[in-house]
DNA sequence: CGATATTTGATATGGTCCATAACAATTATC
DNA sequence: GATAATTGTTATGGACCATATCAAATATCG
């Protein structure tokens, strides 16, 4: 597992000077093998975590709008009425952790905070008009951007089965 | 996206005492619609990389090895007599962070660095005997406890198409 | 050869995200 | 009406990620 988010620095020896090498018997191939580590799926699903949302974030750079705002957003716009609480516990957001998320998209104007009149303690949600526009925006971004290199990439239905596996291992593992 | 690791409280309400409820016309769910979330390739990757990850501990906790030290296990154990900087980097770990994580491992007698003769910059890897006798404990906790959950749940050659998937996306996109 | 650049492991540091404790205001419970 | 629970919030610490920088060793090139 482990693997971060920089790109490695393709490091091109010459091609000649190899170090180790007496003959032409062992030749050390200078590209490691990942051996099983390319079969854990552990390993392998956190690469590809990493890369969609590297991509995510760079379809979405003409909005500003990171895979957690977006998932805001979006549910907020499925569910408008609903409280903090709600809203980041079905997102697994922790609500102390929600408040700087939600303090960043309501400076910006994309939802607000509401006193409940029914329970004074709780703040409902709601998109603003501007974050309504941002959403739809950005739906089209990702549908035309992101989404579709995956169908390129794997092909209709295979993406559609991915994402059936993935629901299944959120769910049930 | 978003997701974090913690448990939802799972918040029963008794039942009848429903909120903004006036008639039996609009009963509000209290169980709030994902919606095209669901279908978001980034947030179900999420939610399964972190439930994996989470199962991967509960398994490994017997030999107390996180994604990331399993990893570089498997990966020195393949590749024995290479130095920090290739192993860290194949991993897509930083030269930087490698180096508290290796600290670890060796700290606990399972890999050794040595000195390089040809180049007396770099460290040699090597895994220790006390190191490969666990990271051959860990490979059958891995297969036995872990993987197969995913046969169960998948069926191994969905089980083979889903690495598959997510090789080629973490490779290609 | 020798001056300069590069590489390796390491340290320091800052950022982001995740998790827990605690608090005031409000509401529920008994 | 006293006590408990909930909501949003702050403070704080940990884990992980990323960059700059350093000394030692090596490579490069005049």
């Amino acid at each position: 597992m482990t693997v971060s988010k920089t790109a490695e620095k393709s490091s091109e020896k010459s091609g000649e000077a190899a170090k180790g090498r007496k003959d032409a018997a062992e030749a050390q191939p200078e590209a490691l093998q990942l051996g099983e580590l390319s079969e854990q799926l552990g390993y392998v699903l956190k690469r590809a975590q990493l890369k969609v949302f590297e991509n995510f974030l760079r379809c979405m750079a003409s909005l500003q709008l990171t895979p957690a705002q977006f998932s805001v957003l979006l549910l907020v716009e499925k569910n408008p009425g609903r409280n903090q609480t709600e809203i980041a516990s079905t997102l697994g957001i922790l609500r102390p952790n929600f408040v700087a998320l939600l303090d960043n998209l309501e400076s910006r104007d994309l939802c607000a905070r509401i006193r409940s009149t029914n329970d004074r303690r709780s703040h409902i949600l709601v998109l603003t008009d501007k974050g309504k526009a941002v959403l739809t925006r950005a739906k089209k971004l990702v549908a035309t951007k992101h989404e579709s290199r995956l169908n390129d990439l794997l092909g209709q239905s295979n993406r559609e089965a991915l994402i059936e596996m993935l629901s299944k291992i959120a769910n049930e593992f």
